[in-house]
DNA sequence: ACCTTATCTGCATGAATTGCTAATTAGCAA
DNA sequence: TTGCTAATTAGCAATTCATGCAGATAAGGT
């Protein structure tokens, strides 16, 4: 996801309007690689502009995934997660904690029993235990 | 998944009644490769036992799951999807018609930026185009 | 400053799943 | 067979996550 800044000018060259809410967003997602939900960007949100809307933090993200500038990520963890890292890149989730972490991966797998398929795009959730969580397994 | 004769005697075993309802879901999963969802599996319940409850499909499901006769899987369609086929594979869903298919994954990928996590499952979810829906584009 | 139009908020609605409970039934035992 | 008891069913309520809707508001070009 671009800056703050480039995405004001990104998005009232879109005809869209940048206000405080957008705004505050944008600083909310910017370098941000915690995969939020919606839910938990509102509680960020709201910590510095109380009264800001669950729709409106909806609405903006809505918005900056059809610019491409972010991608929702579904992990099953029962909400979507949004990820402003829009490289080609995977994620790793922890049982133990629900964190999500990226991977990368290199050299794509062989795949048979998929004949007559193309193949646009793949995403791969790995399940596991991050080092602090597997830390407390130890020691219990 | 094992077969219904199979099952409902690991029912029995496992302090579980095997009812009507239970014994055509049984039929209904057994060898099926569609996917379906609890709706989809509760209409085809419905046109044999009218009456059978969706809530009753759900519970069986959660038995059966919990058993480990079958999986849960989630490829972003909304719902959760059963998958009577437990054998470590992978699925490629049509952006088209939304079928889901199996896949099967020679040679893990190799990872990297996954540091201090340990992994013990991977699902990956293809998308594209299955050659039906391919052929539909390309005559259009 | 004004005006048009997008946006915001609050609430209603929708879709999928789980919780709850009275009535029923499976299946063991007498 | 008959009876007993715990598991199951059906129906409905509740929950969670996400989207639809509309009147009040405000962005931003003129
Ligand atoms: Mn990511
Ligand atoms: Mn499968
Ligand atoms: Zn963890
Ligand atoms: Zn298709």
């Amino acid at each position: 996801m671009r800056s703050p800044e480039e995405l004001t000018v990104a998005f009232r060259s879109a005809g869209l309007k940048v206000t405080p809410q957008r705004q505050l967003l944008f600083r909310l997602l910017h370098d941000n690689s915690s995969h939020p939900t919606a839910d938990s960007l509102h509680s960020a949100a709201t910590s510095v502009m109380p009264g800001i809307s669950l729709r409106t933090v909806y609405q903006t993200l809505t918005d900056l995934a059809e610019m491409g500038e972010l991608q929702s990520i579904e992990v099953g963890s029962g909400s979507l997660r949004f990820d402003p890292n829009v490289s080609d890149h995977h994620h790793a989730v922890c049982d133990g904690c629900g964190d999500v972490h990226d991977v990368y991966v290199s050299k794509a797998p062989v795949l048979r029993g998929l004949d007559d398929f193309s193949v646009s795009d793949a995403h791969i959730v790995y399940r596991g235990h991050c080092g602090a969580c597997s830390a407390l397994v130890a020691t219990k």
